[in-house]
DNA sequence: GCCGTCACCTGTGGGC
DNA sequence: TGCCCACAGGTGACGG
């Protein structure tokens, strides 16, 4: 599932392919991919160019001539450039014809994925985006502090709540938690002000890292499309055993999500 | 306002 | 082999 970093290599990967092609044309063969209406995006994206693609949090946005669209990968988004004609995949939603006779095709397995057309000028102001927090890279320390510091949930949880920080999804926020080698149970409140520091910083090296990642195994499209596949390196999420002390992993459920963690390394609840 | 639960989806894997 | 069902998870809506 396309995390901060995995958009990120998607974004990057992209625009060496497809800026400055004009869409022809649009073809939605799943109208819900599409959040309003349908018509409105297909019209409104004929015959622009493509100025540049930006991302904040997991949302990239794709800059037009007069428009702009946010499309977000949720679970299994991703995107296939293939030469007009080509067969389409069974999961290849919505199509755009690119002037150099290719297509950009997204293609989402589980059609979660979602796009939208916004102001192009003011979409980060508008919602959805303007609901999200800031990315850990220039999350303040007090907006963070005073979000953490009065909830009961759990801190795995509140990692997660993309009005806090944005950008971290359910396999970062388990990774974060080791690295803290924090228990991810531990009600927000109960962390100190040095910890939620420490919980910021090490969030912006996570997802640091993971990006470093992505920019060096990522170079061009495969055969599954631009998804970021990267995610080699993880301490906890979905291992076996504790890659510091050796013992099992183990596997819960924190707020209906899958949450790993080694009972050892991660004991400290403050 | 805060928090928990559910719906949205389909592929996968386990059990029978 | 084939069928059924639980499960995976990001987000928004809804209800207590």
């Amino acid at each position: 599932m396309p995390e901060l970093p995995e958009v990120e290599t998607v974004r990057r990967t992209l625009k060496n392919f497809i800026l400055h092609q004009e869409i022809e044309s649009v073809e939605v063969r799943y109208q819900k991919i599409i959040e309003g209406d349908v018509d409105l995006f297909q019209k409104a994206l004929t015959h622009q160019h493509i100025v540049d693609i930006d991302r904040y949090g997991k949302y990239l946005i794709f800059i037009l001539d007069d428009y702009a669209f946010i499309s977000h990968l949720r679970m299994e988004g991703k995107y296939n450039i293939k030469p007009t004609g080509t067969p389409y995949n069974k999961h290849d939603h919505v199509i755009f014809h690119l002037s150099n006779d290719t297509d950009l095709r997204y293609n989402d397995t589980r059609k979660f994925g979602r796009m939208m057309l916004v102001d192009k000028d003011n979409y980060r102001h508008l919602p959805p985006l303007s609901k999200l927090g800031q990315e850990p890279q220039d999350a303040k320390f007090e907006d963070v502090y005073e979000k953490i510091h009065r909830s009961s949930l759990p801190i795995k949880t509140l990692l997660l709540d993309q009005s806090i920080l944005t950008g971290i999804g359910n396999i970062y926020a388990n990774e974060i938690c080791f690295r803290m080698r924090m228990d991810p149970r531990t009600r927000g409140k109960r962390l100190s002000k040095k910890r939620i520091q420490e919980l910021i910083d090490v969030s912006r090296q996570v997802l640091d890292e993971a990006i470093k990642q992505g920019g060096t195994t990522i170079h061009s499209f495969d055969a599954n499309g631009i998804h970021g596949l990267f995610q080699v390196e993880l301490d906890v999420h979905e291992q076996k055993t504790c890659s510091i002390c050796g013992s099992d992993i183990k596997k819960i459920t924190l707020n209906g999500r899958g949450t790993y963690y080694c009972p050892v390394c991660q004991k400290r609840r403050y």
